[in-house]
DNA sequence: ATGTCATATTCAATATTTTGAATATATACG
DNA sequence: CGTATATATTCAAAATATTGAATATGACAT
């Protein structure tokens, strides 16, 4: 076991934070939480075009930081280890604000109010059963 | 108190992370650690220029990162919160990394190897006392 | 096979960051 | 005062990242 010098420790260390260290893939992150989204989820979530949020998706697993589970046309995804949400509330102290205020935001199921018809399937009235 | 939208809290989050993930500013913060060092201990320790240095100091303290005590010529900078290095060192582990390897990177005092006059001042001899 | 829906990829334009070089400031010393 | 040393700042060139637009793929239904 040999002993790598700082360089190169912090060269490896940099490269997955700066892949988290942006406002968009953060959003995206908190989003997924600790449950799991898929593409449309994350659309009606946060507002955003789909090409767009498939980019930082894909710069996210690059970074080997989510698991993607395709299910039919729709692929879920999901935190490969969600000790990342732990250290994404930890370092509010650096931006001044309470663990609180993120941890607050932190997905932990599913979506209710996704728009897309797969989130919110049009509800079948108990009558017609 | 009100819950500021995800987007806010993640442009926030994203603010400092950003400075901090990069592979100079993470070898400059390990270097500093858990004691002070002034620009000629870390020119000492990370084999960089002077300016360079000072560029990426300047980025932290904008940050509120770094903490600055001038003494006489010198600076010395230290962290202004020291659990900062706790977040280094669990980030670890999306690098692939062991705890292990990044902590025993992290400058617990002063480094005996700087090789600037002010800290290694030529050793006066105990006879000339 | 064709169409449609969910998601991914590519490409180019723009914006931001990084780095090097030069220079400025601040303090100490004579 | 001038000179030397430690550190900071500025500026421009080069490298990198972000974003929008267009298009591709993959799965399902008809």
């Amino acid at each position: 076991m040999k002993k790598q010098p700082i360089h190169d420790i912090s060269k490896k260390l940099a490269a997955p934070l700066n892949i988290i260290a942006s406002p968009q893939r953060i959003a995206i992150l908190l989003a997924i939480g600790k449950g799991e989204a898929c593409v449309c989820h994350l659309e009606a979530a946060l507002g955003w075009r789909q090409a767009y949020i498939s980019q930082h998706l894909m710069a996210l697993r690059k970074a080997d930081i989510l698991r993607d589970r395709r299910e039919g046309r729709y692929v879920y995804y999901s935190l490969k280890d969600a000790s990342l949400l732990d250290l994404i509330t930890a370092s509010a102290s650096l931006s001044g604000l309470a663990a609180e205020s993120v941890s607050s935001l932190i997905n932990t199921q599913t979506y209710p109010s996704c728009a897309c018809p797969h989130c919110t399937p049009a509800i079948i009235p108990a009558s017609s059963l």
